[in-house]
DNA sequence: TTCACGCGTAGGTAAAAGCCTACGTATGTT
DNA sequence: AACATACGTAGGCTTTTACCTACGCGTGAA
């Protein structure tokens, strides 16, 4: 499995998400809390790994955690992404003519 | 082995967008058209560094560039970050409670 | 207590990112 | 033509990232 190329610094959102796996691991907690080991079942990689990412995202504050037993329980906090959405709306007539992504976000900005 | 690749693969949008420098040209840039060498006036860092970035921002198809006579223009295209949104969009409802970012989103939209 | 389990941390390796200076390549000016 | 200007590209160097294996620590079970 070739190895999953770096992308860039990691100091804030922007580079946390900068990492497809770290990426996918989101994309688990989506449908609730997952463990550590759950979440590492999931990637062709060594869960050592997979916890380095976690950390990257914990230390972002993306992912929040709970320790249950000899279980820890990881889920999507999220808040940090609206920093993303704020540096990220300046550039919405850029490419907001691509009516690809922005429909639905529409329908549910309005309720 | 020589390497032929500086800037490497970086190919998708979470890459090019995780680097603040390239995020600061991407900025530059939100007043319209500016030369290279406008760009690379505003950051403490050599003139082919920022064409580096400049190169990478280009290859994800996030800037265009226009050239006129030994002048090249860069201007923000940003096609591909309707990319990133499709991919934050489930992630909304985290955010969403997060009332930082929304008021000015909203806003925008409300035109 | 002793052992298995779940998971994080330490330390090492390879490669990519990001920076630099030196140079090449057009284009415009004199 | 000769020169200056505006850039991009080529290597080379250093730091960071992403991966690995080995190990440590806490919890629960036997």
């Amino acid at each position: 499995m070739p190895r999953r190329t770096k992308c860039g610094p990691l100091d804030d959102v922007f580079g946390a998400l900068a990492n497809p796996t770290r990426r996918d691991i989101l994309d688990g907690l989506l449908g609730g809390e997952r463990t550590a080991g759950e979440l590492a079942a999931k990637f062709d990689m060594a869960r050592p790994s997979v916890s380095e990412h976690l950390r990257a995202l914990r230390e972002t504050g993306l992912v929040g955690e709970r320790q249950d037993g000899r279980h820890r329980f990881y889920r999507v906090t999220g808040g940090p992404m609206a920093e993303l959405i704020d540096w990220l709306s300046p550039y919405e007539r850029f490419w907001r003519t691509r009516m690809t992504a922005l429909g639905g976000i529409l329908e549910e900005m309005d309720d």
